[in-house]
DNA sequence: GCATAAGCTTGACCTGCGTCAATGACTGTT
DNA sequence: AACAGTCATTGACGCAGGTCAAGCTTATGC
């Protein structure tokens, strides 16, 4: 499988680090960033690879630095829910744990920030300031999780499309530490299977709402890849949501 | 509103708390036990009171003594989801968040062991095991969210159910540090209404599957509160996992 | 260039669950 | 006993979204 955009890997500095100050090392200070340093070391994954599976032995934790990955749980008839969506600077793994619950899959090309699991435990007790900001991410992301289930068991399909595209504006205008408004250009990784997996439906309803959504002119796909979404609070509007949920990381 | 089951309140003392090995509090020694036992406060709500509305401010953060609470969303046009049950030892409100994210309602009298906010806040960056303990609790709920999203996005009405029960049937031995088999009896705290609150269904169908799983004998109501489950590796099997799920709490 | 595959769109049809409505069971009150 | 209130059950009906199937677009390999 061909590698179609450039991983940024290798011996990359964490001073020069660009989501350093999203990620679970932010709070940390000179001292505690040396030690970071001295255990970490990157891994890549091309895009499609499985990094995972649920059940498999995960001896490391990690952070997403460029690409995009999946949380994903399946049912044994082969029902397919994805459950997590890391973007760059989110944590993936879990302290104190051997077994991966879940399946994680590349989506893109992808570069993870890891360390041994053992060592990180280490780190974890030895560093408040990595626990705290851990506990932090952790809690940020029980809240999206809260909010994915009121997506999946009370919106409609519509509903459900304009909510994933709408927090996806809010993670890019996050990224660029402005609130999301107006006229916006995302990147949007996720295959038509892949937003079906994340909204619980199907590949076909996912495919009939876009088209529905481009033809009232929401949105405007360029390209596979790419979303231009004329009015952002328009697209909230019909999420069903009263725009006042909290600002989702 | 009458007080059916006498709620334990009053200054109880931690030594004889019957959820401190399960609560937040449950790594700590004596030292650290003594500090958190001069700041806590219990707080007592009868069955059907809302403990804090979303969005209103919340200065305390606690832990389920006894009762059952839930935390909802809900869309400007009543749709309701459940996002959290809250059983004895679980632990509410978030640290460094004022805001109530969900609502909290307590669905049976309910009695909460209580700290001010800042305080909490204080104890946690002294206390190494009292936030390593935390962030564990919040890893599992998080945990728990993510099966709950699978049941959401992708069980039919008849598979939530039977999750549901067997959830609360785990729950149930847990609590008796038991591994969950055979014959069992469950308390189910939850309304018609509430499961379906849950189970992002209606009450309808939630009646009608419930009857149809009495009539194929995989339940055997008790009256209203309670259950018996005959044999629970069946309930397992028709709420379309396979078993090996994590321990789940 | 063509071949192959992966992903997307669209149509026709069907079904599981929601909606609306009536009735029943239980509990506590006067 | 009669009642009022809450919660649960059951039926009739309709529709949103699932299923199955065909064809289209775009990308990649030879």
């Amino acid at each position: 499988m061909p590698v179609t955009t450039a991983p940024q890997s290798g011996p990359l500095s964490c001073d020069s680090c660009r989501i350093h100050n999203r990620a679970v090392c932010a709070h940390c200070n000179a001292d505690e960033m040396v030690r970071l340093e001295q255990a970490k070391f990157y891994r890549t994954f091309p895009a499609g690879q499985v990094v995972v599976c649920a059940g498999d032995e995960m001896d490391f934790v990690g952070t997403v630095v460029t690409g995009v990955a999946t949380l994903t749980q399946t049912l044994e008839d082969g029902r397919t829910q994805m459950v997590g969506l890391l973007l760059p600077s989110d944590f993936l793994g879990r302290p104190r744990r051997i077994e991966a619950a879940y399946t994680i899959t590349a989506v893109t090309d992808l570069v993870l920030c890891c360390f041994r699991r053992k060592p990180f435990e280490k780190l974890l007790a030895d560093t408040p300031r990595l626990a705290s900001r851990l506990l932090e991410m952790t809690l940020d992301e029980l809240d999206a999780a809260r909010e994915w289930m009121l997506i999946l068991g009370r919106k409609s399909a519509r509903e459900r499309i304009a909510s994933l595209l709408a927090i996806l504006c809010r993670r890019e205008a996050a990224l660029m530490r402005e609130t999301p408004s107006g006229r916006m250009s995302i990147h949007l990784p996720l295959t038509r299977e892949a937003m079906a997996d994340y909204l619980g439906l199907t590949l076909e309803t996912v495919s009939r709402q876009m088209t529905a959504l481009r033809k009232e002119g929401l949105i405007d796909p360029q390209g596979r890849r790419s979303i231009i979404v004329p009015d952002y609070a328009q697209l909230v509007e019909i999420s069903g949501d009263d725009m006042d949920g909290a600002p989702l990381v």
